[in-house]
RNA sequence: GGAGGGGUAGCGAAGAGGCUAAACGCGGCUGACUGUAAAUCAGCUCCCCACGGGUUCGGCAGUUCGAAUCUGCCCCCCUCCA
């Protein structure tokens, strides 16, 4: 704990720059964070980590504690090690897994039981066997174990989880010791303003090195998301980092970096990256249409990552159509450089306080779904 | 010339009298994906004026209330023997 220091370098309204700063590695935020579940960001290697210009990626604990467990990851020198990366590690606590595995664990006050979705053995998670879990796979920044509620959840189920979070969180909070990595509260309160004021602020009165917002974006309407994050950013600290979980559609994010978050992460660039589907500045495209077929143009005219200063839509198109998993890594590499090129963007626009004209710029270019996407 | 085997939707391949517009796979076309059980999943894929109708299973002619399925002839393909 305390090894991490937040530096609010420049305001734009409530779009913050900063920088963040831990165990000698410097974050400029905002700051997008590919993942990297199984301690491997899907189908990129270190080299690609690096060309994008990622500044942080994450991990899972729940996926690294099933394998290949948290004491190889620990003999390996930490997770960063393990994957020959050279870079700051956020490890998720396993909480997400509340949520997505929701139909195989039981949860009760001392944490939760999970049914292995790898053998279907019985394995146990308390939120002090999170934390130290996240001691051993070394990351730098470790978070709270939680229950990432589930949209939509009635106010009674949102408060007694809610409020269960909090305890765990200051069961985290005591059972964490490792100096060099740094630990996050998680705000839950679902869709209720009260629950999210209420958690924030017994979150802050505990002092984490950083704040997260969870909970958002498991199923809710855009207006009800960007309540959400209303609702809780305003209780908390301006000199911690804020970071919203699991968002990466470009309008998220941008509506995001807007209301003052600081940090994002999200599987969105990479997964449909790998179903086919890539982020231009026009809007969202599958690379699979045969129209693509003898397209020789690059995937997006303003991309400076690896595969559009390389490749044409047709290679991509080709390679996808025969399963080849060059395509997979070639569109991930695209995916996740053009959302960070436009985080880089965002930065680069608060800077200037210019950062809503910035975001109305990339919206009004970017062709969104009738979801927003 | 003789003896077998076979021709089913774009391709491969089930089906051997009604439950069959025809399984399944591939290919093709849509759509979904937000702290990763996801190189995954869902839908469509004979034709049409489409909660209904029209034509199909090499071709033609039959048997039958009813045929992709049974019979006859014809066409084509494969294997083996001369």
């Amino acid at each position: 704990m305390k090894n991490l220091k937040y530096t609010l370098i420049h305001q734009d309204r409530d779009a913050r720059l900063g920088q963040i700063e831990i165990n000698g590695y410097k974050i400029e935020t905002p700051c997008f964070m590919p993942v990297g579940t199984q301690a491997t960001v899907k189908f990129l290697d270190y080299r690609d980590i690096k060309d994008i210009n990622a500044s942080l990626i994450l991990g899972n604990t729940y996926h690294l504690w099933l394998r290949p467990g948290e004491d190889i990851v620990e003999k390996a020198g930490g997770i960063a090690s393990f994957m020959h990366y050279d870079g700051p590690i956020l490890t998720d606590s396993g909480g997400y897994q509340v949520f997505s595995l929701a139909d195989r664990r039981n949860i009760n006050e001392d944490g939760v039981t999970f049914k292995s979705h790898l053998d279907g053995t019985t394995l146990f998670m308390s939120p002090e066997d999170s934390i130290h879990i996240q001691e051993k796979l070394g990351s730098d920044i470790a978070m709270s174990f939680d229950e990432c509620i589930p949209y939509p959840s009635s106010y009674d189920y949102v408060k007694d989880s809610t409020l269960r979070t909090l305890r765990w969180a200051k069961r985290g909070l005591d059972a964490h010791s490792k100096a060099d990595q740094a630990l996050f509260g998680i705000v839950q309160g679902g869709e209720y303003a009260d629950l999210r004021e209420y958690c924030a602020k017994e979150l802050v009165k505990m002092d984490f090195d950083g704040y997260a917002i969870g909970g958002t974006s498991v199923g809710e309407d855009k207006q009800t998301h960007y309540k959400m994050i209303d609702d809780t950013i305003k209780f908390l600290p301006v000199d911690k980092p804020r970071y919203e979980m699991g968002i990466g559609a470009v309008n998220d994010i941008l509506t995001a970096i807007e209301k003052g978050i600081d940090m994002f992460d999200c599987v969105l660039p990479t997964r449909i990256a790998r179903h086919g589907t890539l982020m231009t500045s026009k809007g969202r495209i599958n690379i699979k249409k045969s129209i693509y077929k003898d397209d020789f143009s690059p995937l997006d005219e303003e991309c400076d990552c690896e595969t559009c200063q390389n490749y044409t839509k047709a290679y991509l198109n080709h390679l996808f159509r025969a399963n080849e998993g060059l395509g997979n890594r070639l569109l991930s590499i695209h995916n996740l450089r053009f959302l960070i090129r436009i985080v880089e963007g965002a930065r680069h626009a608060i800077k200037e306080d210019r950062f809503l004209e910035y975001k109305k710029d990339i919206i009004s270019r970017y062709h969104f779904d009738q979801r927003g996407f």
